[in-house]
RNA sequence: GCCGUCUUAGCUCAGUGGUAGAGCACUCGCUUCACACGCGAUAGGUCACAAGUUCAAGUCUUGUAGACGGCACCA
C-alpha cells in the first residue's frame, strides 16, 4: 500500500475527523472497558462555573486531565473523566439582573422570587454549556453521558441531606455575627470572597469626643480623642475602649461621653483590647459594624446599634440627619458636622487596605447579621488527621501547597454559608410564626416537626462552593437518602441502580484532582472533609496544583488588564494538539509567561511526526507495522524484538532501545505528574534519535523499498504515536488510522471488540530487556565520529558538493563498529570512502579531529587553510585542556579521592586518561602543521 | 506583621549534590529526492549577591537585594 499526503500536517482536517467517532462509539465510557477485572481510574473536573467561557487556565488543566485519563485508559484502566458545571449562585445572579434591566428595565423584585429563578435557569440553559462545548475541541476524553451540574435533582438532594445532617448534629448553626456585606450584591460573603485592595489615598479621621459634664470633676471640657477610618460608623458607637493601665485615661473610666450627632451617652471602658501605643490610645467602639469592636460589645454588655441598611445607605437608627444617605455622603456629611461643632481634631494621610467583594469590587461592609453557619473544628481535625496520618491528599507538587494548605487549615474559622441570594439551592429551613426553626429535608417533613404547616422557608441561598463540596461523591450518585439495606454507601434509590450504584463503589476515591491554587481553600479542603465526613472515603489521593498561565507582560491574564490569550484562536492559529502538547510542557505547578513560539515550537513537531510518517508510508508497499503477539504491555512485538536482537543492524537495535528508555521513562513521569519530563523525552527521542538519526540512517533502505527496513520504521512511528497519544490525540490518531497493519488487535485486551482507535491501544510501557546500552554506546561513538567530520567540512567551509576520504584510526573493537556501519557513515558525513585502521596515516595537508572512541584525518589538499585548521585544533585543545585542569585539581585533593564513592573517582581516572590521549594527539596534529 | 515561592544563555524556561540544558532568537553554511513548520555547524552562562556545610553546591543552610504569592492586622 502506498500512500501519498499532503505536504504539511493540516490540524483543522484531524480536528474535523475524529471526535465525534470517539464520542459515539462510547470510548470515553467508563463501560468501554470489558475487562471485569480492570482496575478503575477516575477524575472529577473541576466544575467551570456556568457563566464562564473558555480560558488557558482550562485549556490547561483539561490538558492534564485528558492526558491523565487517556494515557490510563490505554493502560487498561476503566477509566472515568466525569464533566459537569457548577451553578455559580451570584455571578448567575448577577447576569440575570443585568439582562433584566437590560431588556425590560425591570428589577428583580419586580418579576418576584419564582420569575427570577425561571429566567436564570433559562440563563443557563442557554450559555451554560459553552465551556463544556469548548470541551470537545480541546479532544477532553469526558463521560458526557456522566455529565452532571450542580443543581441537577440528584446533586440537590445530596445537599439538603448533608444540610440536615450537619444540623442535626449540631455542625450547622445559625448565628448573629459580624460578617462581610457586599452592599452591591445585597449579601453576606465568606472569608474567602473578599479580596484586599490598596489605597493609598486613605484618611484616619481624628474626632473629639466630650467627656459628659454630668462629671462632677471639675475639668468639663475635657474630651477624649478617637481616630477611625470610617467617621459615619461613629452613629452606632455605643462606648469608648481605653486599656485599664493606660495612666492617661484611668481617672475617665467609668465616666461617659456626650456623643455629638446623637444625643447619646456612653460609657468609657476599659478592656485590654486596646493598644495603649497605637494611635490616640482611645478607641470608638461600634459593635454592631466590626468584629473587633463586637467582641468588646460582648465582654461589656453594650448596644449593638445597626446604621445601615443591605444597600450600604443610612438606616433610623443613625438619626433623621443621616437617613437613606449613602454610607460615603454620611462619612463626609459627619465629619462637616464634627468640623461646624469645633470638634474634628485632625485629619490625617493613611494608606489603607479595604476588604472589596472579589467579584464586583465593591468595599466590604462588616456588619451585624443573622446568617447560617459551619462550625469548622471538626472538619478542621478530620482534614488535619488525613494529612497528618495518611498524608492525604499528596500534593504535586507538595511544596509549597501541602504547608500552604495545612496552615491554613490549622486558623480555619467558621463558614458562613448563607447568601441573600435567590438563584441557587435554598436552605432547608422553615420557621413558625413564633420564628422557631425547623430544619428538613422538605416542607413537608418541616410542617411534621413543627406540627403547623403555617411555615415560612428561609429566604437564603447556601452558598456555591457548599454544593460544590459535595462534588466527589454527589456526582457519582451519592444523594444520602436513606438506602435499602446498605450501609457503608448510601446511594439514591431514585436513580439507575446498577449504573450508579457501582459508580460510587467503583470511582470513589478519585484517583486525582487537578485544580488551581486558588481554590484550595475555597473548593479542595472543603471537598476533603465533606467527602469524609459523609461517605467515610477520602475524595482523592492526589491534587495536582496547576500554575497560573500569565500574559506576554508577565501578570495574571484578565479582562481588565487585556493580555488575555484566548485557547480558541490558538487552537486556530497552531492547532489544538501543538497548544496541548505546549500546556503540557510547562512544569507542574509553575506559572509561565504564555509565548506563541513555544506553541509553535510544537506545531511543528507535530508537522515533523507527519513528516516522517508521511516519508514511511510513501515506501510502504508491501509493508505493515510487526503485529502484536496479544501480550498486554505495549510492547514492541516480538517479531520486531527478534530481527533486532539477531539480524537487526546496530542502528535497530539502538532504536528500540532508545524507544523502550523513552516508554519507561515516560510512564516514570506520568505517574509523578511530572507532564513535562515525558513531553521532553518524547519530543527529543523522536526529532532527534527517530529523525535525525534513525531515518537518515535507514533511508536508503526506506528509499528501496526493503520492506523488512519499512516495517521496522512503521513499527516504531507506531509506538511513537501510542506514547504521544495522551498529549496530542487528533494527530496521533489521524496518523494511526493510516498506518498499513493498525487495528483492534493492537487495542489493550480490555478494548479487544471495540472499533479501532488509538485511544484503545495498548500503551507503550517499555521493556527493560529491550534496552541495550551497548548499542546505545556504540551508536554514540558513530554519531560523534559523523559530528566530528561534519564540523571539519562546516568549519573548513568545504561544500557540500565535495567529497572527501576520511582516516579513521581506533581501537580494535571501534574499528569493527565503524567498518560494520561504514556506509551509512559514509551517507551521514558525505564521505566518499572510509579507511580504518590502527593508526593515522594521512598527509600533512589533512583536516584532523579526536572522539573520545577515534582519531580522524580528512586529506584536504588545496581545500585547507592552515590557519584555519591550526586555530580549529588550538580551540579544542584549549577546551580539552580546561577539562583536564578540573579533573586533576579534583583527582589531586585527597579528601575527593578518600571519600568520594569509588566509582565516581575511577570514572574520571579514566577520563583523565582518554583527554590525556587526545589532548596528545590533537598537540601532534598542530605541530605537523608547522 | 507572619508564612512561602522565584531570581540559570539575548528571550521564554527545564535542571535528580558529581563535566551547566532545551526551544526560540543570533552567526555561518545548505533549493541533500519526509519535512524551510526543514537540514548541518558554531557562538552565547561568576546559575542575583554574600557567607556557611560538604571531598564536591545551580542544587543543602543562613543572610542580603529584587520580583511575586498567600494569610493576618489595620482605632
Amino acid at each position: 500500500m502506498t500512500m501519498e499526503l499532503p505536504k504539511a500536517y493540516d490540524a483543522k482536517a484531524a480536528e474535523k475527523n475524529h471526535y465525534h467517532r470517539w464520542e459515539t462509539n462510547g470510548y470515553f465510557t467508563p463501560e468501554i472497558n470489558q475487562d471485569p477485572a480492570a482496575e478503575n481510574y477516575s477524575i472529577v473536573i473541576p466544575p467551570p462555573n456556568v457563566t464562564g467561557s473558555l480560558h488557558m487556565g482550562h485549556a490547561l488543566q483539561h490538558t492534564l486531565m485528558d492526558v491523565l485519563a487517556r494515557w490510563k485508559r490505554m493502560q487498561g484502566y476503566r477509566t472515568l473523566w466525569l464533566p459537569g458545571t457548577d451553578h455559580a449562585s451570584i455571578s448567575v445572579q448577577r447576569k440575570v439582573v443585568e439582562q433584566l434591566r437590560k431588556e425590560e428595565n425591570k428589577t428583580p423584585l419586580d418579576i418576584g422570587r419564582d420569575e427570577f429563578v425561571k429566567r436564570a435557569w433559562g440563563w443557563k440553559e442557554q450559555y451554560g454549556n459553552i465551556i463544556t462545548e469548548q470541551m470537545r475541541r480541546e479532544g477532553a476524553s469526558v463521560d458526557w453521558s456522566r455529565h452532571r451540574f450542580t443543581m441537577d435533582e440528584s446533586l440537590s438532594i445530596a445537599v439538603r441531606n448533608v444540610f440536615c445532617t450537619l444540623y442535626e448534629q449540631g455542625w450547622i448553626y445559625r448565628g448573629l455575627r459580624i460578617v462581610n456585606w457586599c452592599p452591591k450584591d445585597r449579601t453576606v460573603l465568606s472569608d474567602l470572597e473578599v479580596k484586599e485592595e490598596t489605597k493609598k489615598d486613605g484618611k484616619l479621621y481624628y474626632l473629639k469626643y466630650p467627656v459628659a459634664s454630668a462629671s462632677t470633676d471639675s475639668n468639663d471640657r475635657v474630651s477624649v480623642i478617637v481616630a477611625t477610618t470610617r467617621p459615619e460608623t461613629m452613629l452606632g458607637d455605643t462606648a469608648v475602649a481605653v486599656h485599664p493601665a493606660d495612666a492617661r485615661f484611668k481617672h475617665l473610666i467609668g465616666k461617659t461621653i456626650a456623643l455629638p450627632l446623637t444625643g447619646r451617652e456612653i460609657p468609657i471602658i476599659a478592656d485590654e483590647y486596646v493598644d495603649a501605643d497605637f494611635g490616640t490610645g482611645a478607641v470608638k467602639i461600634t459593635p454592631a459594624h466590626d468584629p473587633n469592636d463586637y467582641l468588646v460589645g460582648e465582654r461589656h454588655n453594650l448596644p449593638k446599634l445597626l446604621v445601615m441598611n443591605d444597600n450600604g445607605t443610612m438606616n433610623a437608627v443613625a438619626g433623621p440627619d443621616f437617613e437613606g444617605l449613602d454610607r460615603f455622603v454620611a462619612r463626609e456629611k459627619v465629619i462637616a458636622r464634627f468640623e461646624e461643632l469645633g470638634l474634628l481634631d485632625k485629619v490625617d494621610d493613611y494608606e489603607i487596605t479595604l476588604p472589596v467583594c472579589e467579584r464586583c469590587n465593591t468595599i466590604v461592609e462588616p456588619i451585624l447579621s443573622e446568617q447560617w453557619f459551619v462550625k469548622m473544628d471538626e472538619m478542621r481535625d478530620m482534614a488535619l488527621d488525613l494529612m497528618t496520618k495518611e498524608g492525604v491528599p499528596n500534593f504535586f507538587p507538595q511544596i509549597p501547597n501541602k504547608k500552604v494548605y495545612t496552615s491554613w487549615l490549622e486558623n480555619l474559622k467558621d463558614w458562613t454559608i448563607s447568601r441573600q441570594l435567590w438563584w441557587g439551592h435554598p436552605i432547608p429551613a422553615w420557621y413558625d410564626g413564633d420564628g422557631k426553626v425547623f430544619v428538613a429535608r422538605s416542607v413537608e417533613e418541616a410542617a411534621e416537626n413543627a406540627g403547623t404547616s403555617e411555615l415560612r422557608q428561609d429566604n437564603d441561598v447556601l452558598d456555591t462552593w457548599f454544593s460544590s463540596g459535595l462534588w466527589a461523591f454527589s456526582t457519582l450518585g451519592w444523594t444520602g437518602d436513606k438506602p435499602a439495606g446498605h450501609s457503608t454507601s448510601p446511594v439514591d434509590v431514585t436513580l439507575d441502580k446498577a449504573q450508579d450504584a457501582s459508580d460510587l463503589d467503583r470511582f470513589l476515591p478519585t484517583d486525582v484532582l487537578v485544580t488551581g491554587r486558588d481554590i484550595i481553600f475555597l473548593w479542595v479542603s472543603r471537598m476533603i472533609m465533606l467527602t469524609r465526613k459523609f461517605t467515610g472515603e477520602k475524595a482523592f489521593n492526589d491534587v495536582v496544583i496547576t500554575g497560573t498561565v500569565l500574559g506576554k507582560d508577565g501578570k495574571p491574564m484578565s479582562k481588565s488588564r487585556n493580555n488575555g490569550v484566548d485557547p480558541i484562536e490558538m487552537f486556530d492559529k497552531f492547532g489544538v494538539d501543538a497548544t496541548r502538547i505546549y500546556l503540557a510542557s510547562i512544569a507542574t505547578g509553575a506559572d509561565i509567561r504564555w509565548n506563541d513560539v513555544g506553541v509553535e515550537t510544537y506545531r511543528n513537531f507535530a508537522n515533523k511526526i507527519w513528516n516522517a510518517t508521511r516519508f514511511c508510508l510513501m515506501n510502504s508497499e508491501g509493508s505493515e507495522i510487526g503485529r502484536d503477539s496479544g501480550g498486554t504491555t505495549g510492547n514492541l512485538p516480538e517479531s520486531i524484538l527478534a530481527q533486532d536482537t539477531t539480524s537487526g543492524t546496530l542502528a535497530d537495535r539502538w532504536i528500540v532501545s532508545r524507544l523502550n528508555k523513552t516508554a519507561m521513562a515516560v510512564n516514570r513521569a506520568l505517574g509523578t505528574y511530572q507532564f513535562h519530563e515525558a513531553v521532553s523525552l518524547i519530543y527529543h527521542f523522536f526529532w532527534d534519535d527517530f529523525c535525525d538519526w534513525y531515518i537518515e540512517l535507514k533511508k536508503d533502505e526506506i528509499n528501496d523499498g526493503n520492506s523488512e527496513a519499512v516495517s521496522r520504521m512503521l513499527t516504531i512511528i507506531e509506538q511513537s504515536l501510542r506514547i504521544l497519544h495522551p498529549f496530542m490525540p487528533y494527530l496521533t490518531e489521524d496518523l494511526w488510522q493510516k498506518l498499513p497493519g493498525t487495528g483492534a488487535a493492537l487495542h489493550n485486551p480490555a478494548y479487544a471488540s471495540a472499533a479501532p482507535s488509538i485511544m484503545l491501544s495498548d500503551f507503550p510501557l517499555g521493556d527493560a530487556a529491550l534496552i541495550d546500552e551497548r548499542a546505545e554506546t556504540e551508536m554514540g561513538s558513530i554519531i560523534s565520529l559523523i559530528k566530528r567530520v561534519r564540523n571539519i567540512r562546516a568549519e573548513m567551509s568545504i561544500p557540500t558538493n565535495v567529497s572527501f576520504k576520511v582516516h579513521v584510526a581506533a581501537a580494535v573493537e571501534f574499528q569493527e563498529i565503524f567498518r560494520a556501519n561504514e556506509t551509512q557513515i559514509l551517507k551521514l558525513a558525505r564521505a566518499e570512502s572510509l579507511i580504518i585502521g590502527e593508526v593515522l596515516d594521512v598527509p600533512r595537508a589533512s583536516a584532523k579531529a579526536v572522539t573520545n572512541d577515534a582519531a580522524i584525518g580528512i586529506p584536504l589538499e588545496g581545500l585547507i587553510d592552515f590557519d584555519v585548521e591550526r586555530d580549529r585544533l588550538t580551540s579544542q585543545v584549549g577546551k580539552l585542556n580546561d577539562e583536564k585542569t578540573r579533573l586533576d585539581g579534583q583527582l589531586l585533593n585527597q579528601s575527593f579521592v578518600a571519600k568520594a564513592p569509588v566509582d565516581k573517582v575511577d570514572a574520571l581516572r579514566a577520563r583523565l586518561i582518554d583527554l590525556g590521549e587526545q589532548i596528545a594527539t590533537l598537540n601532534r596534529n598542530i605541530r605537523s602543521l608547522g
